[in-house]
DNA sequence: TACATGTGATACGGTTACGTGTCAAATATC
DNA sequence: GATATTTGACACGTAACCGTATCACATGTA
């Protein structure tokens, strides 16, 4: 914001470190420990009931520093969105590499770690699937682009799997989003009513909604029926 | 509040009619008004920032009523998605009704319903859809009432098709369960991008997942494939 | 007409959070 | 050790909203 980086006066003084950190390292820190603090407490007590200045006395700074990095609490909130997301897709995508040739064991394995990512860190969970629905300002993008990860992913999933030609790509598109929005809905309901229901039910009932479009795409595997009545 | 009805101290007046109407008609009415109005500004500017004073200008209200009918804000919400969802519903089953014999007609004559009420009520979809997530205190019992209805009804169509004993009741409802999610998330996304995308293709989409779980569930009507790849 | 109640407009105090500014202590460079 | 920058703690003014209270007017009953 000031003049050029020769000295002003005198030329004393110029190197920007400060506590053995150069001021970039030092900025990305104070940045990463508000979108954690975010994390926690948007997670917890909910979006709106968490004020900036909460945030900062969380992160251990103050509101200075907040403003340094974001230009309003939406801003943490789609950081926030955006860190979780991240997180949530790695696990998903680490648990399920071991299965790439077998799509049963892939849905599987991809629907236990769904799930069960969302029991461990309910927090998160709540935030990315609920509480991000409170950035109106930006809800178009997230859907757009964040979120369309999940959904190229679970296409990229499948299409090694489609023996024909399949529906069209928009078709195929649509089925992956709705695949996903069951996802997320299950999991709001569940983490709404607090983990009430058996994980064991939720892996199961969706596996039946996968295996149906697996069978209604043609995909080897899920023609037969997979599971018997009361499995 | 007060004392008796009996006079307090002449016994003067007491009959609780004004303008014509009675006492708790004309509060039946104000409450009305307030949430036609919180689905109007809710609906369409969101729910933090539709402050109570808003909906009662809206209304023709002051904020004496308003305190009148719901204790805070959250409240009318809540009241709000009960009267939203009510319609959604009511519209559904209007529409679906003629095919209650026919699933395949059934189930597209659902869908077309839901996209074309979410189209042509934007607002109060965004209201159900969204807004209503920003309702913390009472989340679980939305999904666990009011929202179970659209549940049961999905459930209550499924069954009289269903040929065998099928899965037990409760994967049964986590399917119904993820299929609502898929058509709320779909919309949802529909909305926040401004409905580019083109109806048919969401009604299609949703036809394969609808049309998967039932040959998943061995609904006759469904086992051979509903469509080629390119319909 | 006289009076009690319903109604509408508005005022009020209290609370909360935002965004910015000030000032002293800590740190690094000369 | 001296100076400039970085940092932390805190104060300040502003604005919005909430929930309640006040007051004059409208409406209905005796």
């Amino acid at each position: 914001m000031e003049l050029p980086p020769a000295g002003t006066e005198k030329g004393r003084q110029r190197s920007g470190r400060y506590a053995g950190k150069a001021a970039s390292t030092r900025q990305a820190e104070r940045r990463q420990k508000l979108v954690a603090a975010g994390i926690v407490l948007i997670g917890r007590q909910g979006y709106a009931a968490t004020s900036i200045d909460a945030v900062c006395s969380e992160a251990g700074l103050t509101k200075r520093y907040f403003y340094e990095s974001f230009a309003s609490s939406e801003d943490l909130l789609v950081a926030c969105y955006g860190a979780v997301t991240r997180e949530f897709l790695m696990s998903i995508m680490q648990a399920t590499t071991p299965h790439l040739r077998d799509s049963r064991q892939l849905v599987r394995a991809g629907l236990q770690q769904t799930f069960g990512y969302v029991r461990k860190n309910p927090d998160k969970a709540r935030l990315i699937m609920i509480e991000a629905m409170s950035v109106r300002s930006q809800l178009g993008q997230l859907y757009g682009s964040r979120y369309g990860e999940f959904v190229d992913l679970l296409v990229g999933f499948t299409k090694p799997f489609l023996p024909g030609p399949g529906p069209g790509d928009a078709i195929l598109a649509v089925m992956a989003r709705g695949a996903v929005g069951a996802l997320i809905h299950l999991c709001q309901g569940w983490i709404a009513t607090g983990f009430k229901q058996p994980i064991e039910e939720l892996v199961a009932g969706t596996e039946h909604i996968f295996g149906g479009m697996g069978r209604d795409l043609g995909i080897p595997g899920w023609v037969e029926a997979p599971a018997g009545p009361a499995r």
